[in-house]
DNA sequence: CCTTGACTTCGAGCGCGCTCGAAGTCCTAG
DNA sequence: CTAGGACTTCGAGCGCGCTCGAAGTCAAGG
């Protein structure tokens, strides 16, 4: 297999190399997010290159503000297979609507925030002109 | 005094012109957020018009994201009166860069789902594509 | 053989922002 | 007088997403 490599990483150049903490690593195996890594004889975690690539495939949703849950459902669809492409097109397209939904309201939410600030502006201008004339 | 009014609201009228429950008005009062409420003789609630109006604020900046944290900072600061102008604004104005940061993070996201919606279109178009030939 | 240290599991704890339940008080209506 | 209902306090619980600690196992080095 070209571009594959034996699992060969340990949890800690796993954490290195993906920017996740080696708890949260055990955490979302724990929880299912990521499948069993191979382990070598030892029992120690041995990470190849396909988790790195779900990993970072992770991160990106997580980036996304995608919740754990969400991930699960999408995480499940992956194992399923090739024919839950649509499901999960569908699942993405309904978080693409979350995240529209978020930034439209942290626009409305930085404008409000100028707006409060240009009225800090003009009470200290004022208080200047006060102390000036005082 | 003119536009001011005797407390006379209760908790759950309260409630129902601000939007906020009855359960974290308590919350709010509680942790200081919000100045101990005037009481009945029968040691129940009463809301008046200043209150109101610092819960209006409060939601507003709720709504930005503030966080509680935040928030108290700034209650603090306004109960401590007019010579704080200038620390409220500095404090609204490090919570403008947090919402700005997020917003440029949020967009980006944005930007990366729908990347990967149109791949997932493509994936589609060529499985319809297969099907057909087959 | 013994120590060191990187790993293992499991369950508990944390910070946030509520949310709720229990038990008690007070007012009003019947 | 009694029942109902709206309120009170206090402390516990919850959902999220980790984060940590304890206790055990294993491989390598001195």
């Amino acid at each position: 297999m070209p571009g594959t490599t034996e699992p060969s990483l340990t949890i800690r150049e796993a954490a290195a190399r993906t920017g996740i903490t080696v708890h949260t690593l055990r955490y979302y195996e724990r929880i299912g997010l990521v499948q069993p890594v191979a382990r070598a004889r030892s029992g120690h975690r041995r990470y190849g290159e396909a988790d790195l690539r779900w990993l970072e495939l992770l991160k990106k949703l997580h980036a996304t503000d995608m919740s754990i849950r969400k991930m699960l459902e999408y995480a499940r669809l992956a194992r399923r297979g090739d024919n839950t492409v649509a499901a999960r097109r569908a699942l993405l397209d309904s978080h693409r609507l979350d995240v529209e939904a978020k930034l439209e309201k942290l626009r409305s939410t930085h404008a409000l925030i100028k707006k409060k600030l240009a009225l800090y502006d003009r009470m200290l201008e004022q208080e200047r002109a006060g102390s000036k004339s005082a």
